[in-house]
DNA sequence: TAAAGGAAGTTAAAGAATGTTAAAACCCTC
DNA sequence: GAGGGTTTTAACATTCTTTAACTTCCTTTA
């Protein structure tokens, strides 16, 4: 129940390869989609949302160098392991300077491969076993097990609805809660109506975060919410 | 920029290959403590502050794998590299379990070495090459997560497409943005009445540009947009 | 070089999404 | 069933995006 599926975007030509990793990453419980070349996996990846891009590094249409830089250009945190069959130097160096965050030299085991997303996942999730309950936000800490806000001017208890809608705009932190996801987590029906009780309950949030402006409730219209927290304020 | 040095503590047996790395390592910036065996490696940890640990798998007096769990004991967070001479995969495995952030086989070079030291220092101090999310428009500051353009006639907020544009446009400073990946990007569809709308948020973003004459979106005709920005008005 | 046609610029308005506030409905506990 | 807190509904205000209509600019080609 714990155990949120990371989505994995693989982008892999060889047929036998792909599809043989597909399976294993599904067997190993992440929601996997196969593509076959760097045109389809950038379609892809504008379309869906992932938490990790498995990419080629030789592919036709597009290759995985291109296909990173543009998905960088798009996300500049999603974590990105190459995988190439030459064991180039100058591949793995140009791969780490478009920000790579690992690479991977065929042929490779799947067990290597796989510690090497979860060492990564663990790292960008933040989590090294167990999933969180409290958070920093900005000049507040907030604890989602007592439902409390704790701020510089004293602390806000809040109601089970605020207190989840929060949870799930921190588990998200600086990227964007889909209305429908959150929706469904927390309303179970995503009808007109919650929509319409949601607003509320992001108007409500909004008010008791207005005392630090670095932190921010962002909306993305038609997409969802965002939670945002200025670093190094001017 | 980026002037701040990181602490590196090597942990290394092999006399040749530890004084090679120091020197190497130091050459390149990072202010580095080399031990030689892993009892001498926990000792200077207590004692001094690093951000990165480079150990070796087979160490005397104390092996690498234990030097690391007791490490990750008083810090959970520190990323830690593995040096292993066999490739042996339990080495690898065991490794990660012990919440490894790499490793990464003798014999490897230099170069390798030191861009995985880097990709690990980028992450876990959140500071990418090629990502940004704010940048200086000629007199105008853009932070692209919070959505502001500051200016100095004062803030202007900035929609979601409004910003996303911007944002790519930022990134291809002074190149051309083509018109069709940005609609791809931004509005998934790139038909004829998304491209249309696109036109509409240029018009906007300059209208917002203009109190800084040197700051322009030039149209490149058939291509797409360019973001030019003086350097030095006459 | 002038005309034609497509590309881009501009502005306004329509419709959908979101923001806000308050009252109503609900749900506990006593 | 009264009272206090929570959640939903309602009503109205505001903002965002798209569409439309019209204008201007650019490139090609006769």
């Amino acid at each position: 129940m714990n155990e949120i599926k990371s989505r994995i975007l693989l982008a892999e030509d060889d047929e036998n390869l792909g599809s043989l990793l597909q399976e294993y990453l599904i067997a190993k419980n992440y929601e996997t989609d196969w593509v076959t070349n760097g045109e389809k996996a950038f379609r892809h990846f504008e379309q869906f949302h992932y938490d990790l891009c498995l990419l080629d590094v030789m592919m036709p249409v597009k290759d995985g160098f291109t296909l990173a830089s543009e998905i960088r250009m798009m996300n500049s945190d999603i974590p990105i392991i190459f995988l190439t069959a030459k064991s180039m130097k100058e591949d793995v160096l140009e791969g780490f300077t478009l920000g790579a965050d690992d690479y991977i030299t065929k042929p490779f085991s799947m067990e290597e491969l796989l510690f090497r997303i979860e060492a990564i996942l663990r790292r960008t999730k933040g989590v090294r076993g167990g999933d969180k309950n409290s958070w920093e936000i900005g000049s507040f800490t907030f604890d989602a097990k007592k439902q409390l806000l704790i701020g510089k001017e004293g602390e806000q208890k809040l109601t089970t609805k605020e207190s989840e809608l929060l949870k799930l705009l921190c588990n998200n932190m600086n990227q964007v809660l889909e209305r429908n996801f959150a929706l469904k987590a927390i309303w179970i029906d995503d009808n007109y109506f919650n929509a319409r009780s949601m607003d509320v309950y992001i108007t409500k949030l909004r008010k008791y975060l207005k005392p630090d402006p670095a932190v921010q409730i962002i909306n993305v219209h038609g997409k969802g919410y965002k939670l945002v927290i200025d670093e190094n304020p001017t």
